[in-house]
DNA sequence: ATTTTTGCTTTCATTTCGATAGCAAAAATA
DNA sequence: TATTTTTGCTATCGAAATGAAAGCAAAAAT
């Protein structure tokens, strides 16, 4: 894996990693949906193609912001689970989901999100605490 | 310029908008270093080709972020300047820089910022209000 | 009057994307 | 046990985006 960097910025290094179309989205659904395995995150409503995300889940367990696992009673089925340096990513999405929210309207039909009105960080709280209950089955 | 929304997710919407390599860097330059023209954008530590700097331009301004003028004495010259839905991008800016920060110093040297420890609305408030009184000069 | 700067556009080679098909191993079903 | 279905990918290939370099006209500076 050659050095992608285009900088030391933290905010092109940020991009360097999860700045492209699909990677945000494929956390989104990890952490919101709590979807696990290829399939599942193949199944959204945005349609990603198996190469893509077979490259993307990838890079993003290259970067330690996902790995992989199994459940002992299936062979084939890979288990995708954000690690710590993933979840963190929440506030970057709810901030993303929100500036969407109140921004994109004039251009495109925005599905209404339950408790987008909430405090901020009551949010980002407990879309983490969520996440983190969920992975103790895991554990 | 057709319909490029993937989907009502506003995550998604806001990803189709300015979820590429450039346009945060782009936003980046104008909101917190106060760039304005197309040479100072060009001269980023980046190197952002002029080709795709005029496009993402065009694009930015397409969707109302930033909007583009001239100065009474200066006819070559254009000015871009955020609009308020280009400032209100403050918040993922900053999340971007704060992840990038506390998470990718494994695998990019990534450069000390000033000020990123301090309370995350007051950087935020920081950084608006300063773009705000930039922008008075042009009023 | 000449040179330099600015804000681009054009060109074209390279890279990435993305739709589709395919496939082997495992799981489910008969 | 045999067959079918599902899963998690990989391969292929045309289309689109990226990016390096050159070019260029209008304006500004000298």
């Amino acid at each position: 894996m050659k050095n992608k960097f285009r900088s030391g910025c933290p905010i092109a290094s940020t991009l360097d990693i999860v700045g492209d179309k699909w990677s945000l989205l494929i956390i989104r659904d990890m952490l919101i949906k709590h979807k696990k395995t290829f399939k599942e995150i193949s199944d959204s409503d945005e349609k990603i193609a198996p190469s893509i995300l077979s490259a993307r889940l990838k890079l993003l367990e290259s970067y330690k912001l996902i790995f992989k696992t199994k459940v002992p009673d299936n062979k084939k089925e890979n288990i995708y689970l954000l690690t710590e340096k993933g979840i963190r990513l929440t506030p970057i999405i709810i901030e993303f989901s929100l500036w969407g929210d109140s921004n994109m309207r004039e251009f495109n039909e925005i599905d209404i999100i339950d408790g987008l009105k909430a405090d901020k960080s009551m949010i980002i709280g407990t879309v983490q605490n969520n996440y983190n209950s969920m992975l103790l089955q895991f554990a």
